[in-house]
DNA sequence: TGTATTTGTGCGTTATAGCATACATTGTTT
DNA sequence: AAACAATGTATGCTATAACGCACAAATACA
């Protein structure tokens, strides 16, 4: 269950330097019987095995770990409509997309009930929350003022602060995505 | 015996955040005793581990694998002069510095024996030999001509051909250094 | 067309990454 | 100072990375 498919780059490195498993083996130091398990990701190799490696094929590290957005595969559809995780009261998140380090940022859909407020501590620096409102209204609280968003409205700003989401409608729901990009 | 002193990074990154090791491992997935080791030096992760770690920390990948130059530590003197290694016929030949990835090249000296000629296979491209002769005099031959060279004198080519080097004196040997640099 | 030789993969064993738990140490609280 | 909570470390166990060898298929060679 590799996440990550480092095997691909390497059998591509391999045959682009017109190597076998064997003159690959030798180069690096690293058994031949695992370089071909690592080129079909059926082993994830530790950073020891990478460096040895990138050593003997006379390249730079991040040339295996950088360019790796072939296995992201995301074109099959993930329906995310349906379970709603992470309940606190009165307000209910799910994971449209979660943190992955080849972009830097996760996007959230979060559900407030009538009457709620939500206070978030600030993040690190560096960090920008996005806030996409899909249904009803809200207010975002930035520097100690409330700002007053309905369906459609977007909102972008640092989160290195303290600030607050509130849905102060007595009937509806509000809902609304925030994506949080992590530079 | 670990090369690659990812731990470093990982625990500089870790205290930046303000992080514990337990709330690490909970953010990461990945469990305290492990995160220790690992900045201890005492354990290389896997890839899958060090993602899973570069996304509990929502940080790119590369900030765990590059600017890593902290483990270096070649500041204590290593004698090459007496060990050479890599003898063929009438051509001594000893590794100054291995490669190493992170700076992308490596360095030979070479002793030629008088009257000796050695020929190279082409390299791939993209690789650049730096001849810097030492003592004697020799010759390069780069695209079939001959280029002599005495002590001091210094001669970079690309290495995606076939070349060779030769000392035509009768007594004398020659030595030179060599870097050879992969792009 | 047999016969080597080289290719990559499968198998059993060993080394080690990774986990859960318990422990020692330090810093906080009342 | 006693009690408490939080830190990072040490321990035993399990999962798996890594190895050496042997095998089957493909390729080269005669």
């Amino acid at each position: 269950m590799l996440k990550y498919e480092i095997g691909t780059q390497l059998k591509e490195i391999r045959h682009q330097a017109g190597w076998s498993l064997t003159r690959a083996a030798k180069e690096t130091g690293v058994s031949k019987a695992m370089l071909g398990q690592i080129e079909r990701n059926e082993s994830s190799p530790t950073m020891s095995t990478l460096w040895k490696i990138s050593t003997g094929f006379h390249k730079p590290l991040s040339l295996f770990v950088d360019n790796l957005l072939v296995g992201v595969d995301d074109d099959k559809v993930r329906s995310t409509h349906t379970t709603f995780t992470s309940h606190k009261q009165g307000l209910k998140a799910k994971i449209l997309f979660p943190f992955d380090p080849r972009f830097g940022f996760e996007v959230f859909a979060i559900k407030l009930s009538p009457e709620q407020t939500h206070l978030s501590e600030a993040h690190d620096k560096g960090v920008f929350e996005h806030i996409t409102v899909v249904s009803g209204q809200m207010e975002v609280c930035i520097k100690g003022r409330w700002k007053k968003l309905k369906a459609g409205d977007v909102l972008r700003f640092t989160a290195d602060q303290s600030h607050g989401y509130r849905n102060m409608n007595k009937t509806i729901h509000a809902e609304f995505h925030n994506l949080i990009y992590y530079s």
